[in-house]
DNA sequence: CGATAATTGATTGAAAATGATTAGAAGTGC
DNA sequence: GCACTTCTAATCATTTTCAATCAATTATCG
């Protein structure tokens, strides 16, 4: 009856249907029943994926991600990673059952978070969206604070977490920096993260700051928190002088190997 | 029927189900069923207990302990996909550029998010963890409410939520429901959640209720929100009766198809 | 009918997945 | 502790799949 050639959109009704039977269906296999080239299929696949109707994986395509669908919040691998490792694990070792903590931003806490896995009935406020993806599927509590999404370092900041951050009390402030000096204390690029930082530490029992080496004695744009602030350290290295004039301002030093 | 050669997503579904039968299988094993070398086995096994699928054991694989939430996120929207999509794209005409915007959990919410990009210069405000990945790479203005992370529907709910949401106002609230009724009005399974939604259809302009028909004269158990609450109803079917009661009560009724 | 635009299929180099191989790590038995 | 086996992670060659390009065909519009 149709000995016309199929034109797009049948095809693509064509191709929906098929896959609503089999869930999965390989350039192949739509090549040969629909009678056109795999270059064709593969053009109307992109088309169709970039209109969100279906999932295109290598070989074929597939309705809405079946397994993959984990990595929403994807993590561009960073760098210095096996410091931060040792980082994290060490900052384990504060954490105990039933506490109730903060966790800022930053690829070391966010090691930080997968972690916490190994602790129980932990009540979790973030504003981090990669931690708070992490902590989805544990038993913890997790609270996030409110307020306007920054892309670069998928945090929220901002004016609108202060309502959130000073209704809640956390034993103990797990906090990231960008740059880290005696004359400046934590500093950070943006503003808005900076208010954030600052809001939260003031509500904490303890600050304790993750930063390796690489963040020590070196400044960043603008202040997000005094030295006073911090009650422990956390680091991989860290120059001796430095440590001791830590010490005398009463900041416990951890270095994690 | 199917004789081609397993993608990627499959063999990963069928390691799954594999699994749920025997709660421990071999590299071996797998590499025989399956009919892909070990190598490849052991790659899928890494990855797939990356995104945390499964455990990894010295020679093979097992299930997690916990029972993953996973599942029933995936099933609700598996279910009544066509009409969900349908409904979500004459949702979208109702979004123009530079509105202020809330977004509900849900999945034919969810699908709304992802058309989202065919607008410029939203502001969008949600308590969907799921609506925020996806608006995360958009050029969007993304406000993330705070609060307790609710697992099932993957939102935030609760007290919590109120100082945000009392404190930025939208154009237009597009909400989810459970069940939806005259009598009772909108209706859900979780008290928080029903108190976050009412507290957000308080504060603005216009509500735009999002449900399929499956949920139409179906109470759940706690109310949500009345049905004055309710400007706009955008649906796939609705009964001819209970459309003009609807009208009559001043609410717009859109069906899409 | 003719000109232009869109779609298609073939070709190509690049990217990704796979399977085989191997060196080293982890488990087992003595 | 030591030899022995098993499993793993890394590397490389091979195969498969992909995106880009271009020519040929088909559709569209004046």
């Amino acid at each position: 009856m149709n000995d016309h050639r199929l034109l797009t959109p049948e095809r693509e009704e064509k191709i929906l249907d098929l896959l609503r039977e089999t869930t999965v269906l390989t350039v192949a296999e739509l090549s040969d029943t629909l009678g056109v080239s795999p270059a064709t299929i593969r053009r109307d696949l992109q088309s169709m994926h970039e209109r969100k109707l279906l999932e295109r994986v290598r070989g074929g395509a597939t309705l809405r991600r079946m397994t993959r669908v984990e990595p929403l919040f994807h993590d561009k691998q960073s760098q210095n990673t096996a410091a931060k490792q040792a980082i994290a694990t060490a900052a384990l070792k504060l954490v105990e059952d039933h506490d109730r903590i903060y966790l800022d931003g930053g690829s070391t806490i966010l090691m930080l978070a997968r972690l916490l896995e190994a602790r129980h009935d932990l009540t979790v406020v973030t504003n981090s969206l990669m931690a708070a993806a992490e902590l989805m599927t544990c038993e913890h509590l997790l609270i996030l604070v409110g307020g306007e999404f920054r892309a670069l370092s998928r945090t929220l900041v901002g004016p609108l977490t202060t309502p959130v951050v000073q209704s809640v009390h956390v034993d103990k402030a797990f906090m990231g920096t960008i740059g880290f000096t005696l004359k400046d204390g934590m500093t950070t690029t943006d503003p808005s993260e900076a208010f954030t930082k600052e809001r939260v530490m003031e509500r904490a029992n303890q600050v304790i700051l993750l930063a390796d080496s690489s963040k020590l004695g070196v400044p960043s744009f603008t202040r997000s928190g005094v030295i006073e602030d911090v009650d422990v350290l956390v680091t991989d290295a860290i120059d001796n002088s430095l440590k001791k004039e830590l010490e005398s301002l009463g900041i416990e030093v951890i270095v994690a190997d």
